[in-house]
DNA sequence: CGTGTTTACGAAACGCGTAAAAATC
DNA sequence: GATTTTTACGCGTTTCGTAAACACG
């Protein structure tokens, strides 16, 4: 006969002690009478040990019964309290959430979501990392972050699933004294016989580009880095053209007359399509999906 | 289909989660792997949450999961505690010990009996109460009282399990200059002429010496007592003659020369037969046992 | 294709309730 | 004789293992 120690025996086990009565604990559990002396019966053969002396019509503990109480009673006071936790993870939303953006949404689209999320979710404890949208995407896949708030891959990994928060065109720009700035028309080949400071060839960005320009490694490019910040700051000092969002144009910068395939980057979230999400994750999500502007 | 949150489920989500395989766990716990997926299934649709990302070949904690380990760990260590707690109730003599004796054997028996019983059991936690014997055996049978050392009673309660110790041969006694004190014989005639001092009406002892010297309610009794000690001093000023047992005697009291039945109170332990006796309580029995002088 | 999880199904064990028996007051 | 626990027995459910199906890399 193999035993197990088990919860419907603890209850039972306290309901008798509680009573003092395998009955009145029957009643109390929804139980018969007998189902109680069967599972005290099975404990004490577990046990090896006496846990009630029946004297008469009265049931009283033994010593070794009166020592499992307070544990038992934290067990079963454990298990309530797991059920509460399960309860209020389903109702409520706390905790952490880990997840990362790029430089440019960091600075240019995100500090209104997050003063948004954390005025609504003061609980929700925020890990943000900074790294390229490639990057995030792997760290995501791996779980070791939850979302990805980054420029959208054009191919993405089939596991990956993408939401489109914002669109983001970008333009070819000069310096407002560079010899392109001022042309009313600029063929594709002027363009390229320019120098030009653009993203780093491993990332979306710079795919898109590429692409929409038909770019190869003959082109004449001055400097690549993956700050479009960067990349703003030295097209205004004149050094060549570049390629930046237009949410980052200004009057120092002039949109070059050529016409190129279509250049808009979509920015957007990055998550696990088979990996449960957790509730600050899934609140960010809300917050970003309600304000696509 | 009724769920119900049971310890072996606790303990294969727990296997799960540590070595992060349903395969690994079901080795762990010696059970086939598809015995372990239908657990962590029943768990899942009780508490209605998923605990586990099947990713591929990984198996990742959700939110909810994590948020289950550290409760359902101290649920296994107290388990672990509880059997721990009754195998050193086995082994050990330790904790709490409620028992009662007599003023009378409290002050000429039980000292040797306790300083070898705190010496060999220092962690028992002893509990004396004075009472009468009846008392002491009435509370017995209820339980407030482990064990009663006292005068045994010649009709006791069939409940009750009662244990001699000692023999107590008991005396009629006259202080030295009492009238009856220098006769060689006494007739019982005599005797009861004579004002007695005695153990109260109700005790087992009186009525021992009401049989052995077949006294009613006519008899010449100046005074009654529990306190053996009281008796022995009212003698001693010669206000009449007692009975006190003979290991009280000492010069200042005469034997009285009187033909009685044989007055001899039997001092033993009491306890109740069907209750389970803590292991201090045994101890104490076995000391009791093997120091019968 | 190999590794790992889920599903399907049959056999064994378990747990409960009803009813009868035993014990105690 | 009334009340309470234990024992006996039958039935429905659960749980496990084997084997097949499925999923993923």
């Amino acid at each position: 006969m193999i035993m197990r120690m088990d919860i419907q025996n603890i209850r039972a086990f306290l309901a008798v002690s509680e009573t003092a009565s395998f009955s009145r604990a029957g009643e109390r559990l929804h139980l018969t009478q007998p189902a109680i002396s069967k599972r005290i019966q099975a404990m004490e053969l577990f046990l090896d040990i006496k846990l009630f002396d029946r004297i008469g019509k009265s049931v009283q503990l033994t010593e070794a019964g009166q020592a499992l109480i307070p544990g038992y009673r934290r067990i079963l006071d454990e298990l309530e309290e797991s059920e509460r936790i399960i309860s209020n993870l389903r109702q409520t939303t706390r905790g952490h959430l880990r997840f990362a953006t790029s430089h440019h949404i960091g600075l240019h689209r995100l500090p209104a979501v997050l003063r948004q999320f954390s005025r609504q979710y003061p609980e929700v404890d925020l890990e943000l990392q900074f790294m390229d949208s490639e990057q995030a995407c792997q760290q995501v896949l791996h779980g070791e972050i939850e979302l990805g708030i980054v420029t959208l891959p054009s191919q993405p990994d089939a596991r990956l699933t993408l939401q489109t928060i914002w669109h983001d065109p970008m333009h070819c720009v000069v310096a407002a004294d560079h010899p392109l700035a001022s042309k009313e028309k600029v063929s594709r080949k002027q363009l390229l016989q320019q120098p030009s400071i653009l993203p780093s060839s491993d990332t979306y960005t710079r795919a898109l580009i590429n692409r929409a320009l038909q770019l190869d490694e003959h082109s004449n490019i001055l400097m690549e880095t993956n700050y479009l910040e960067t990349i703003k700051a030295m097209v205004e000092t004149g050094l060549g053209w570049g390629v930046i969002p237009d949410s980052m144009l200004d009057a120092s910068l002039k949109i070059v007359a050529v016409k190129t395939g279509k250049m808009q980057r979509e920015l957007g979230v990055v998550f696990h399509k088979a990996r449960t999400r957790s509730s600050p994750a899934n609140a960010l999500l809300e917050i970003l999906n309600g304000n696509h502007t």
